[in-house]
RNA sequence: GCCGAUGUAGCUCAGUGGUAGAGCACUUCCUUGGUAAGGAAGGGGUCACGAGUUCGACUCUCGUCAUUGGCUCCA
């Protein structure tokens, strides 16, 4: 007998070799049916998988995440059956289950798939799910592997299994359908109930572009038809938050391709929301110290080398600029720090004057590859939030958490609550990514590692994502399609100091070199706008909204009256406009809804004859009617709320 | 850059190897109205661009450009 410990903390006896769904059947059916995989000790199980000794066993259904996960990578075995069948000599690559979903990278040999095919493929997964295909557990010497899949012909699983340790290989078997696979897997097909294959891409294998690029189809599965329409439901809302629609519909930015592609132009909306964020992060600036600079769009090759900049990106940037007539080389500028850096060195510096903050929102260029332009989150023109702290290294640690708490207070001001903290350290082993002596970084990471935690973020570590200078805490957030992006940065640097021969007197009368801190809250204008759209749905806050009120006279006889309210309200600084058009009011009421109009006053007969408004929040209501200064009061007290300034 | 998809009016999208369509927006007129679409008339497109096939191409083929789903990259 064995010993089963469930999560009440109960233990329960059972036969040796009883599996997770023995179990789930003695405490009851219902639960028996929904049991998809089990969590035995610390390891995702089978639930058909015997049990041999005591264990702490939880069981997985739906709702639990391991449930979903055990499911989706069922589908993917589910779905590359039903690719077999229908495509006989395909070659598999992996197939993972995802955040949402699945995917399998497979190599069709000259045979290119097409959405037509993907409803094929759909349906045979319904036809094959409604069999109830167990998914049998097979464990597998490494030469009985190596054989099976030679047989197969399929160079992708065997160069898998040769990186794997002899004694550790499971094959499952779904059907006529045999993968190499760690598992675990659903009891049968049949919980596959409701099946979607979203779209078809390319993928190189193993992520190495100078390898074979696969077709990769992705897909997703429910265990009822409502959840998958519930998420179609879902992905559909999550489109029309597109900051790309958005942008369109709002009026805020524009892409030409006579200007180039990845070069936003910014209209007139777009612009001003863009400068409110500017000044609202440069009064926040003011208070903490920061000194403005602004230095050119272009520099001296030279510049660059001296940075390591040059050697590091050289090649994949726009190419340097010759001048007609010395023949010198300038790059466009695709970051701000070496301006910065020969700010810096411009004077003799003193431990007293430390820190030296320069801040600019700098515009810097780069050569991003064409098919990784998107929208406003990914472009060739952008504005970075940036600022170069230069400090003495005791003063680092404060310095640092001084600009983490910069942007805690813009995430907190803006309502972003959702978002990662990542430390991103280099890769130990790589020693072609990185410049600087092994001593600098370690200082740089740690002292990142450190102020994170003296702040209590929640963070997680990725190696080998740091930048070439210096390791980096950054601020991810997703959009509305779940793409995840970065926003703000801090970055640690003890090696541009160092390749710049930064310097500073010491009390001892010695030199010193600084160490730097690169950072930008935003991230970049454009970048940031777009997630705040997103997050928004364009429905910004009344500090930021283009505009802020809109006055709607009931009839062309009212006109006069809302000219003078609108002039009342741009005398105390509001944003607003009159909608003079001949039309109902209802209709006017409709269009200043859709524009997302935080405010809009109605005026008729009844306002003029008493200097009032009728106030109408958007998607809320109507609010009563108002005077003039209440309601610009009720603006003012928002902005106060919600600014903190 | 790579693998796929897409490109028709300002916007959202139908459409066919034989003279180009709708809704919204726009213009004019009627209507002068009270909290999510009042009515009528009208203007507007080299069907992304360039070649080819064809008696004839918006439609079929190829190329270019751009957009787009991913991959790779991201100072």
């Amino acid at each position: 007998m064995i010993h089963i410990t469930l999560p009440d903390n109960s233990i329960k006896e059972y036969p040796t070799g009883s599996t997770a769904l023995d179990i789930a059947r003695s405490i009851s059916e219902g639960l028996a049916r929904n049991v998809l995989a089990a969590k035995v000790n610390n390891e995702v199980w089978d639930a058909t998988r015997p049990i041999d000794s005591d264990v702490r066993l939880r069981l997985l259904t739906w709702d639990d995440a391991e449930g979903k996960s055990t499911m989706w990578h069922s589908s993917a075995h589910l779905m590359a059956e039903a690719i077999e069948l229908l495509y006989p000599g395909v070659k598999f690559g992996i197939g993972p289950n995802i955040e949402n979903g699945f995917y399998y990278d497979m190599d069709f040999g000259d045979r290119t798939i097409t959405p037509e095919d993907l409803v094929k493929i759909e349906q045979k997964m319904l036809e094959l799910a409604r069999e109830k295909q167990g998914f049998i557990r097979e464990e597998i010497s490494k030469a009985e592997a190596l054989k099976h899949f030679k047989q197969k012909n399929d160079e992708y699983k065997l160069e898998l299994i040769n990186d794997l340790q002899d004694g550790s290989i499971t094959l499952y078997h779904t059907g006529k359908f045999t993968d190499l696979c760690r598992g675990p897997h659903l009891p049968d097909s049949g919980f596959i109930k409701a099946i979607k294959l979203l779209s078809i891409a390319g993928a190189y294998w193993r992520g190495d572009e100078k390898r074979k690029q696969l077709t990769r189809i992705y897909g997703i599965t429910f265990p009822k038809a409502k959840d998958l329409t519930e998420y179609l439901v879902l992905l559909e809302e999550a489109k029309k938050r597109d900051h790309r629609k958005l942008g369109k519909e709002l009026e805020l930015f524009t892409f030409s391709p006579k200007v180039g592609m990845g070069l936003p132009l910014w209209l007139p909306k777009g612009a001003m929301l863009r400068e409110r964020l500017e000044t609202f992060l440069k009064n926040l600036q003011r208070k903490a110290g920061y000194l403005p600079v602004i230095t050119p769009h272009i520099g001296n090759v030279e510049l660059y080398k001296t940075s390591g900049h040059f050697q590091k990106y050289g090649k994949d940037s726009f190419q340097p600029i010759t001048t007609p007539v010395e023949g010198e080389q300038f790059m466009l500028k695709p970051m701000n720090c070496p301006h910065h850096c020969e700010i810096y060195s411009y004077k003799p510096r003193s431990y007293k004057d430390l820190p030296v903050r320069l801040a600019e929102f700098g515009t810097v260029y780069r050569y991003e590859q064409s098919g990784e332009l998107h929208g406003l989150t990914r472009v060739r023109g952008f504005t970075q939030d940036d600022a170069h702290i230069f400090c003495r290294p005791d003063q680092l640690k404060e310095e640092f958490i001084a600009v983490i708490d910069i942007v805690l207070h813009i995430f907190k001001t803006l309502d972003f609550k959702d978002y990662t903290a990542q430390v991103s350290l280099r890769d130990p082993n790589d020693h072609e990514k990185y410049i600087g002596s092994d001593e600098n970084w370690e200082k740089a990471e740690s002292a990142i590692i450190e102020a994170a935690a003296e702040r209590g973020l929640a963070t997680t570590v990725e190696i080998g994502e740091a930048a070439f200078y210096g390791p980096k805490l950054d601020f991810m957030v997703k959009d509305a399609l779940g793409r995840k992006w970065q926003l703000g940065t801090i970055q640690v640097d003890y090696n541009l100091p160092e390749r710049f021969e930064l310097e500073y007197t010491g009390s001892d009368n010695q030199k010193h070199r600084p160490v730097m801190i690169h950072r930008a809250p935003f991230g970049s204008m454009e970048r940031f706008v777009a997630v705040l759209i997103e997050h928004t749905a364009g429905k910004f806050p009344l500090w930021l909204t283009p505009d802020q009120a809109i006055v709607l006279p009931i009839s062309e006889k009212y006109v006069e009256y809302a000219k003078n309210v609108l002039h009342l309200l741009q005398n105390s600084e509001i944003r607003a406009l009159v909608d003079e058009r001949n039309e109902k009011a209802g209709r006017k009421i409709r269009d200043a809804e859709m524009m997302k109009i935080p405010y809009m006053l109605v005026v008729g007969e009844k306002e003029e004859e008493t200097g009032t408004v009728s106030v109408r929040r958007q998607g809320e209501g109507d609010l009563g009617t108002f005077s003039i200064e209440a309601f610009v009061n009720l603006i003012n007290e928002e902005i106060k709320r919600l600014t903190g300034q």
